[in-house]
DNA sequence: GATTGATTTCATCATGCGATGAATTGTGCG
DNA sequence: CGCACAATTCATCGCATGATGAAATCAATC
């Protein structure tokens, strides 16, 4: 029951990690407008003030609880350097991969949880949709490329949805593996079959 | 410039009508906690105080602005009467007729706008997926049911999202039946396609 | 025409939010 | 030791929210 004292506390605890971990925390399991400073500050153990001295607002703590180690576009090259064949397998095998990893699956799951937020949405739209997934399209040489990237799009939304964000079973406990098999022959069809209209 | 004056207006305005189409819009274009009283209020030229004297609490008026005159069940019972075959084309014909007439379209994105929300989650996942696909599934004869279903859900969610929700294009503007071209054989193969494992 | 009740606004409360600036306590360096 | 600086909390501001109760205005009935 130490009442917590003013000042300086005793040894090299590192609150700054702290409160970074518990911003991540808050982000991913509640999206960023119902997660407070205050709440992360309290999750760390911490008086709000701090927060705010060492990230300054609010935004800037959202955006570094957001940085990923991960680019995006690196972790797409497989991907594309193997050609048309099997591109959806391998695409559903990397998706897959960073979303099975706590350490990725945090970061995402907050900017996913902005899913409702006009800057979340900005943000899945214009940074995800377009600088990630259309890259990916043009890369393969894909005809129609945007309705098609479009399309697989939907089909990943809804997986990470329903198995990450609702985490509906049977599929939020389905291995992966199995999760790939039945997943990547609708991913590839919408690649490579043939497009009504 | 008529500053607004006190008490009753004259003529017979239906301001409770007013309110709850001001709602309708709120919570369909910014979901629930985003969507204050107030902002419905100003939508609808009145002071704040009026939509709890006619509504109550914030929830109340929400379950009001929701109410739909379409019974999900009834909506689908063609589907299931049909049997299997083609179940997947005639799933997607209710859906998509059903998310392009505005009148329903507007309280069902404001359920998903929930999708952040621990409330509208509860919702999605015990409303929507097991007490609607849930005995789609099982009036169907799917063997392995709730892991076919939640697949076509997945998949329908996705598409709710990317379409009308981000409002992604050229899938956000496509035909209503090309959408239902391109989707029905994939839903049509969780239905009754060989899943792995 | 007076009364009653429905309709509408005003004033107000309590709460939680993000943010700032001052005050306090510890660490490390000379 | 003493001094500068970093770490930490406290007190507070301004704002928006949901909610309530009283007052004012209009319509309808007797």
């Amino acid at each position: 029951m130490s009442a917590p004292r003013r000042g300086r506390r005793p040894g090299a605890p590192d609150t700054r990690a702290a409160i970074l971990a518990a911003a991540r925390e808050g982000f991913a399991a509640s999206g960023f407008s119902r997660t407070s400073v205050r709440s992360v500050a309290a999750a760390a153990g911490v008086d709000a003030a701090l927060v705010h001295h060492y990230f300054g607002t609010k935004d800037d703590l959202f955006v570094a609880a957001l940085a990923l180690r991960v680019d995006p576009r690196e972790a797409l090259l497989p991907v594309v350097e193997g050609g048309l064949d099997g591109a959806g397998e391998r695409l559903l095998r990397v998706f897959v991969s960073v979303w099975d990893d706590e350490e990725t699956r945090l970061p995402l799951l907050a900017v996913v949880r902005g899913i409702a937020e006009p800057a979340g949405q900005r943000l899945l739209r214009d940074g995800v949709m377009r600088m990630v997934l259309g890259p990916v399209g043009e890369a393969l040489g894909l005809d129609d490329a945007p309705r098609r990237m479009t399309l697989v799009a939907s089909q990943l939304v809804g997986l990470v949805v329903v198995r990450y964000l609702l985490a509906v079973e049977p599929l939020a406990s389905m291995p992966s593996e199995q999760l790939v098999a039945t997943y990547a022959p609708v991913v590839q069809g919408f690649l490579d079959g043939v497009l009504p209209g």
